[in-house]
RNA sequence: GUGGGUGUAGCUCAGUUGGCAGAGCGCUAGGUUGUGGUCCUGGAUGUCGAGGGUUCGAGCCCCUUCACUCACCCCA
């Protein structure tokens, strides 16, 4: 038997009704505050996502699903969307008729990690990026459309935690630093981050290894080190968010795997998944639009982990449930089969929901599937009904049954349902 | 990439010192002619994850392998 590639699962319809429910909320909200929806492609030339979460990072290094096309292109599957909506904003040159763009997509990613509770080598995200803004309150917008997104869907104990990772001005100073810091440290740290020091110091601060999380313990902190206008940024960040009553911390450690992003940064955790915590991430990118060919624009963006956030609803004491059928048909005998099928059609065309059996069982048997499937109305159609002109239509929770002429059942029905 | 746990019916799981492969749920057919949910009775369904070994005999013991799962790591 064929089964799917490992990590990489099927979502199911009795799952989907939920999946819709999820996608519609966090449409419906992110249309509010003016996103447009942009298609992207799930295949790059692998060179998009070298240049753009960095060459150093562990997505590219080690989990990137890349390969030789026919022709010998290097092509990798996305394993995030952020590069490839820069991509497609540079390459249409959108910034020329108008910089300022709110952009989401939806989708899946792919990477080729251990798979785990809450983490899927396919899994989908919601993703939304905004270019030609630099002002702090888009930041703390994104940060609030999660925050009402969790709401909406029911969740809570759902935190933010934000942190500023400064700018080209006042980095250089803080990497100096840091990596003073770290030499200091030098016997302490683990492999890992020894080879980081190199590559990207920054990531030193959120090293999960006992050892180094105790010599960083006082290691410092960009905050301690942010330019003015860095400073005045987050600010008004926090500031924003105060104002609006979305629960925050500040978190010195959060520095996230991906190079591009600068200034503020941000992760919504929930103590519900188990390790993987992180339901939804994002940043500003201010220097990657020109990183790609671009023009100097500002941008910042999140991603929301949708197989997570499933989870999560999931939870929930209210299961989502798809919609049941309004009207049952059952036929008894070849005659009755042709008009059921017609009707049922008919019906179904006008928008009721409808269901019907052509299997020929018993009329025990078929009232027992219309009521697993939770249908409304039962149409009973036997020889006798058509014969004496009587159709039954039955209501399955009060079990009162009307009769009904041969002249337009379907007319009739469709009155009865009002 | 590294560790731990688990693989038996569609699902959830029992299965004794190695001795006929089970239960509940679900599915299905009935319970006086053609009316559902509760109840009762019957029925179908297994490569015991796969391959090898030990043994008169393996779901059970040994080896190999695969998958799932949880954690490290990473992130959504």
């Amino acid at each position: 038997m064929i089964q799917t590639i490992r990590g990489i699962r099927d979502i199911l319809p009795q799952d989907t009704a939920l999946w819709q429910h999820i996608e519609e909320t966090a449409t419906e909200l992110l249309d509010s505050f003016g996103f447009q929806e942009i298609r992207i492609p799930i295949m790059e030339k692998t060179e998009l996502f070298a240049r753009s979460i960095g060459e150093a990072t562990d997505i590219v290094e080690k989990e990137m699903y890349t390969f030789p096309d026919r022709k010998g292109e290097k092509l990798t599957l996305r394993p995030e969307a952020t590069a490839s909506v820069v991509r497609a904003y540079v390459q249409h040159k959108m910034y020329a008729e108008d910089p300022i763009r709110k952009m989401y997509t939806i989708g899946p990613m792919f990477r080729r990690e251990r798979p785990q509770k809450g983490r899927y080598r396919q899994f989908y995200q919601i993703n939304a990026e905004v270019f030609g803004i630099s002002a702090p309150y888009i930041d703390a917008q994104l940060i609030l459309i999660l925050n009402a997104l969790f709401k909406r869907l029911g969740l809570s104990g759902l935190k933010a935690h934000i942190n500023s990772l400064g700018c080209p001005k006042c980095r250089p100073d803080f990497q100096k630093t840091l990596l003073a810091f770290l030499e200091d440290k030098k016997d302490k740290l683990c492999d890992n981050c020894l080879r980081r020091m190199d590559k990207n110091p920054l990531r030193t601060l959120d090293c999960k290894a006992p050892g180094c999380r105790e010599a960083m313990a006082d290691a410092p902190s960009t905050l301690e080190h942010l330019c003015l206008e860095c400073r005045e940024h987050f600010d008004t960040v926090k500031n924003m968010l105060d104002q609006q009553n979305v629960d925050y911390v500040v978190d010195k450690t959060l520095v996230r795997g991906l190079d591009y992003y600068s200034r503020t940064t941000f992760e919504i955790l929930t103590t519900a998944l188990g390790a993987q915590s992180a339901v939804a991430g994002g940043g500003r990118y201010d220097a990657l639009v020109k990183e790609l060919d671009g023009p100097e624009m500002p941008a910042i963006g999140f991603a929301i982990g949708f197989d997570r956030l499933a989870e999560i609803v999931e939870q929930l004491e209210t299961p989502i449930l798809p919609k049941p059928p309004a009207v049952f048909i059952i036929p008894l005998g070849e005659k009755a089969k042709e008009l059921g099928y017609l009707w049922a059609s008919e019906l179904s065309l006008a928008g009721i929901k409808t269901e019907m059996n052509y299997s020929g069982r018993s009329l025990k048997s078929l009232m027992k599937r219309a009521n697993k499937l939770g249908a409304g109305h039962v149409l009973i159609a036997g020889e006798k009904e058509i014969e004496e002109n009587a159709l039954i239509l039955r209501d399955m929770a009060t079990k009162e049954q009307h009769t009904l002429s041969m002249e337009n059942p379907v007319k009739q029905i469709l009155s009865y349902l009002k």
